[in-house]
Parts: C-alpha cells; sequence; structure tokens
DNA sequence: GTAAAATCATAACATATGTTATACAAAAGA
DNA sequence: TCTTTTGTATAACATATGTTATGATTTTAC
C-alpha cells in the first residue's frame, strides 16, 4: 500500500550523533546530516517534528553514553569519587563535544548535572554511600568538594590546560580524598 | 576634503562589548552591531577589515576587562589564591558572557588561561609568592591544585550549579587552601 | 495492471550572516 | 560654486540554515 522506507530513524540518529560526537551540537545541521546519512533533508523531518526534536533525543542519548562509559570505566582504587571523577576526566578528554553539550550547556533541557551522573544506577549516591561506610562525618559535603575540583579538572581538559596520564589524575583525586575529609 | 566621520571605531567597539557581554560572542553579528550603533553595516568594515579583526579586539579588550575587574576586586583574607579565586568565580557569575569567551573557548588567540589571569601585573606570580612566604613548600602545585578548584567553581556558576555568597565562598577557599598545604 | 498511499529527492521559501558594489551626502579646497 | 574625497546608507551577492511545497518513485491492496 505504501513505498517502503529506506531512511529510517536510526539511520538518521546514528549519523547526527556522529556529526555531534566530532563537531559540536552546533554542527549538527539538516543539511550536514542529510549528506552524513546520504539522503536529502526530506526523511529527517518525516522522522523528527524538527530540529529541536532531534537536539533533545541527542541530548538523552548523550547522558546514557556518559553512563555506559562510567559503567565501563573500572580502575583499582578503593577511594570513593576517585573513579568517578577519573571518568568525568578522561571523558572531557576523549568525547569533548559531547562533554560541552552535556555538561556546560547552560540549557540541559531541565536535568541537573547530578542527575545526569546519577542516572538511573545512582553513581552519586553509591559513592556518598561509600564516603559514609568509610567514617566521613559529612560525605554531601565531601562529595561537593571533589565535585568542584573534577570538574574543574575536566573542564581544563577541555581547553587543553588540564592534560595528566591516568596514574596521576589518580593520585591527584585521592589526594585531594584525603585532604578534604 | 571629506566628510566628517560620525560612526567612529570607539562607537561600534562600544557596541559591539556591550553585544557580547549581553548575549555573547556568536550574537555579535555585522547586522545587531549595526543596529546597536545606530548605523548600517559598512561603518563596520571601514574600521575593521573583517568580524574576526574585531573579535580579536574583543578578546583583548575582555581580558583587560577581567584583570581590571580583579584589580578593583579586594577582601579582606591573608591567605593566598583566595581572593583571586572569588574575584575569579565572581567574575563568572556576574559577566557570564566574558567568562565563557575567555575562558572556555577553545582557541584563545594563542593565549593561556595563565597569561590572561597573570596579566601585565603578574596577579598569579604574586598570589604564589605569598604562598611561598606562608611557607609552602611547593607554592606552584599549591597553586595548581587550588585553580582546578578554583576554575571548578567557576564552571559551575556559568550553569547554576555553584551559587553561594561570598563569605561562604572565601571560608570555602580558605578550607581548600588549608586542606592542600 | 491500476490506484492509493507513503517515502523520498528536488527545489523552493524564509531568514540570517559576512561582505561588497553602488550611489548618495557632506566637507573642504579650488 | 564646483570638484574632489571620504563617510555612510541602500541594496545586493554569496552562503548557510530551518522548513515546506511539489512531484516523482515505489509498494501493496484491489
Amino acid at each position: 500500500m505504501a513505498r517502503k522506507e529506506t531512511i529510517t530513524k536510526e539511520v538518521i540518529f546514528q549519523a547526527a550523533f556522529t556529526i555531534l560526537q566530532e563537531e559540536g551540537i552546533d554542527q549538527v545541521t539538516a543539511r550536514k546530516l542529510a549528506a552524513k546519512a546520504s539522503c536529502s533533508t526530506q526523511p529527517i523531518f518525516r522522522v523528527y517534528k524538527n530540529m529541536e526534536e532531534l537536539t533533545e533525543e541527542l541530548f538523552e542519548k548523550a547522558c546514557v553514553f556518559f553512563q555506559d562509559y562510567y559503567a565501563e570505566f573500572r580502575r583499582q582504587t578503593v577511594t570513593p569519587f576517585v573513579n568517578l571523577g577519573q571518568a568525568y576526566i578522561q571523558f572531557a578528554g576523549e568525547h569533548k563535544k559531547l562533554f560541552e553539550f552535556i555538561f556546560l550547556s547552560p540549557d540541559r533541557f531541565g536535568k541537573s548535572m547530578y542527575d545526569i551522573i546519577n542516572g538511573t544506577e545512582g553513581y552519586i549516591s553509591r559513592e556518598i554511600q561509600a564516603a559514609r561506610s568509610q567514617g566521613s562525618k559529612n560525605p554531601s559535603d565531601l562529595f561537593t568538594k571533589m565535585w568542584i575540583f573534577i570538574h574543574g579538572a575536566a573542564c581544563m581538559t577541555l581547553t587543553g590546560e588540564y592534560d595528566l596520564p591516568e596514574s596521576e589524575t589518580m593520585q591527584l583525586l585521592k589526594n585531594c580524598y584525603h585532604s578534604f575529609r
């Protein structure tokens, strides 16, 4: 009864996500996306109401992408916040455009930074719990301080002002933790 | 022999700087600038070769603007880095678009963050010297740590994730300093 | 095989932007 | 006053972008 769809939503979305990763959200334009997906601009607007809707889906995906990144990230350390911090900093370095999009946009589609990092798995809550079980009196406050530091390192990574090997970052964060507790 | 100039470079530049402050560098466009300066786009290109040249001058001015901001910023504290950090964080909150332009752009026209903050007055060097005279063994390292923290707070200020009154920021930075030393 | 319906490409419309061509306006020397 | 020179406005050109109108293509029910 009708023509078969050849350019699926998945194809379009994947192309968009690739552009997002490589060039940033500003470069996810209808025509560039069409070129990446080897089609015209029409299929985009069949699948998405407008570019804004696509942007929102990209944001959701980027958040999950970060959470998956962290889930895969395992280093040998028992100090709370250190793993999470390392992942965050390394993510900023390896996925600059995603980091910018997720963590430096003024508008995060209503989600706070903490919501994003915490995710469905409660990654932050777990770390705070770990700090508590290690005898921290005020683990939330400790997290706040640690996170300001971690976010600072990540943002400096973006602009190339922070660039240390994993082992040194780990040591730095450990020191930081012990300084703050 | 020739018509008198009515739209001076100063008028154009000032209009551009106002747009930069209020809406960010992306919104400093030829037409918007012309409207702000109440003229056509022609005088802009008489005075500036192109928009890129204007952007570069805006950047230079923004750096000086920050340095002047810090020069004016005096709070009662003897702990090194605390005044500078407070100024930096408060600047991020009060001049978001300038902060973004200066400290979060990937391209800073060749200037490093440290160059900008240090300025002609050596603001960073002074603080490091102060830390040294207060008995710090490794004041450079101390500065690095403090600055990562300060930059983190400033970047979180941008997105509204950090928002403390001056007195609390001061206390936080003091604590931070004593934790790190 | 034809008609209906959905998919897609082409091309257009509308707006935004950097930049430039043209012509008008004004100042000053002749 | 006229001419020259320079500043300015108008309007254009070129490109980029979101979005939509049009029509061609393809699939499937009949």
